[in-house]
DNA sequence: AGCGCCGGTTTCGTTGCGGTAACCAGGACC
DNA sequence: GGTCCTGGTTACCGCAACGAAACCGGCGCT
């Protein structure tokens, strides 16, 4: 129980980091390019962003795909393994939504002490 | 679209650390001591088994009960915002039941290279 | 007096994620 | 020759999470 294998490891270990869920957002309608990606996640630095591309790569969420022309092109789109992750981000969104006011009034509350 | 009060943001806000998911699973079928909840989550040492644990009750996850005796007993047991988060946990253990074995065949092949 | 139990705290150090700023390559365009 | 464009890379840095090990307070037991 509890090894990074074990199953309910799965949020830390490849989508609690700080971009990915919001990567798989932005491909979630189709394929985009870096500069595509670096609009609406506003924040994110270009080498953070590239990092998070190649490690979403890696582990075949995305695919890179490089057109050899000027200026360079490259777009990146949701393997059907990254598309699978669409419904749990729902799932996250949907209890952000609905839980999401009440635990920051309870740790607002808390503070207040 | 994307600051931290954004319901996509959810998972790397609050439920993206390393302990959080887990120690919820350890307290779905009941209260459970301090001790109760080192034994099965391996690895976690007291100091931050009890920052988690304070940053959860914070946010009004879990309730903390001390008992006055000798020796000293105290409970953690979910709130019912921290309850909500079970089926949350339960996508998340799903999607990596059925799809953690294929990411992890891609990162071996990536590395391959 | 000394030991053990429980639920921590303290100290120190490491690791890793994320951020800033500067730079780069190749071609197009002027 | 200089400048702009895209899609990055590199070097550096700060902070927070994580972890190992030692210690602690109150009581009961022997």
């Amino acid at each position: 129980m509890f090894d990074p294998m074990c199953p309910s490891s799965v949020l830390p270990f490849r989508i609690g980091d700080k971009w990915t869920g919001m990567v798989v957002r932005c491909l979630e309608q189709g394929p985009r390019r870096f500069g595509e990606l670096r609009g609406p996640l506003r924040g994110v630095t270009s080498k953070v962003l590239s990092e998070t591309l190649r490690a979403m790569e890696r582990d075949g969420l995305i695919r890179r795909i490089a057109y050899p022309e000027n200026p360079p092109r490259v777009e990146y789109d949701l393997t059907p393994l990254g598309r699978s992750l669409l419904p749990l981000l729902d799932a996250a969104r949907a209890w952000s939504r609905e839980h999401l006011p009440e635990l920051l009034r309870a740790r607002q509350a808390y503070d207040a002490d």
